[in-house]
DNA sequence: GACAAATGATACCATTGTGGTATCATTATG
DNA sequence: CATAATGATACCACAATGGTATCATTTGTC
C-alpha cells in the first residue's frame, strides 16, 4: 500500500549513472548508443534526460554524426544536489503540506522547525557529494 | 514540473490534527461530524483516515447512536513517527532506486551510506514528537 | 550534395500514488 | 424501530513518474 519515501528518483538515478561515465572518461565526447551500451538505460529515456542535462548546463553537447555529450564543467563541480534539483526540484520538507491554505499554527510551528533542522541536515549531507567523489567513492 | 520532495503527506496531516484534536479533548468520544466541523477536513476523507487509525489501533472506536472515536493511548504514547509509517510507510531512504534490479555497486555503495546517516537523523528528530508534544508545542 | 549519424524538441502513453467521493452494511442508543 | 454513528469497500480524478515515438535539425564523411 503505502510507498517509502525516496530521496533519488530514477531520473536522477539515471543521470548520476550517465554523468559518472563521462567523468571516468575524462576526453572527448559519448553518444548516447554507447551510454546505452553501457548503462543499460532505456535509450529513449536516457535521451531525454540527457537533454534535460544539457537545457540545464550540466553537459555539453555536440550534434551530427560522431557528436555526443560532455560534461560541461569539471567533475568535482558537478555536485549531486544539484542533479536532485533538475529532477525533483528543491528539497523543502518544512513547506507545509495545505500550501496556500492557512496552516493553524503559523510561523511558530513546532513540526515545520524540526523538518527545517532535518531538510538542513540532508543539504548538509548532500552539499559535499560530487560526481568527482562518487566515481572514487568517497 | 518537478515536485519537490515531501516527508507530511495530506493523510498524515489531518490524521495528526484530528488525533491533536482529541487529545485536548481529553476525555470522551469524538465523532466525524464534529472533527469534521472543527477540522474542515473533507468528511468522507476523514473517515477513511480515521478508519485507518483505528485499524492500526491508534484510535478506539465505538458505533451507533453517540459513537465515535477516541485515542486508543495517551498522548505522550502516540508519535508522529507512527503516524507517518502508517499512511506513508517506512523512511527508508536509502533503498536503492532500482530495487530489485541489480546496482553496479553493490553493498558499499557510497552514496547508500550517505542516504542511510540521513534517514537515521530523520528518524532521531521525528521520534520524540509525539501527540501530546504538539498540543503544547514542544 | 547525399546520406548517415547524431542531438533537439515535443507529444504521447501507461502505471501508480494521492486526494477525495459514494454506497451499503453493521451496530448501538433512545 | 428509527436514527446516528462507524466498518468496509469500491470507485473516481488528477498529477507524478517512468517510458516511448516521431519529426526536425545539425554535422561529418563519402
Amino acid at each position: 500500500m503505502a510507498m517509502s519515501i525516496r530521496l533519488i528518483n530514477r531520473n536522477t538515478d539515471y543521470a548520476v549513472r550517465a554523468l559518472c561515465y563521462m567523468a571516468r572518461k575524462k576526453e572527448g565526447l559519448t553518444s548516447v548508443p554507447e551510454l546505452v551500451k553501457s548503462l543499460r538505460i532505456p535509450r529513449p529515456f536516457l535521451r531525454k534526460i540527457l537533454q534535460v542535462l544539457h537545457n540545464k548546463e550540466l553537459l555539453i553537447s555536440q550534434k551530427g554524426a560522431g557528436g555526443g555529450f560532455k560534461l560541461a564543467r569539471e567533475p568535482k563541480k558537478i555536485s549531486l544536489l544539484e542533479v536532485v534539483k533538475v529532477f525533483q526540484g528543491p528539497i523543502k520538507l518544512s513547506e507545509c503540506v495545505l500550501q496556500k491554505e492557512a496552516c493553524p499554527n503559523k510561523k511558530n510551528c513546532f513540526l515545520r522547525r524540526r523538518l527545517g533542522t532535518i531538510e538542513q541536515f540532508i543539504n548538509i549531507q548532500l552539499k559535499p557529494i560530487t560526481i568527482e567523489g562518487m566515481i572514487h567513492g568517497n
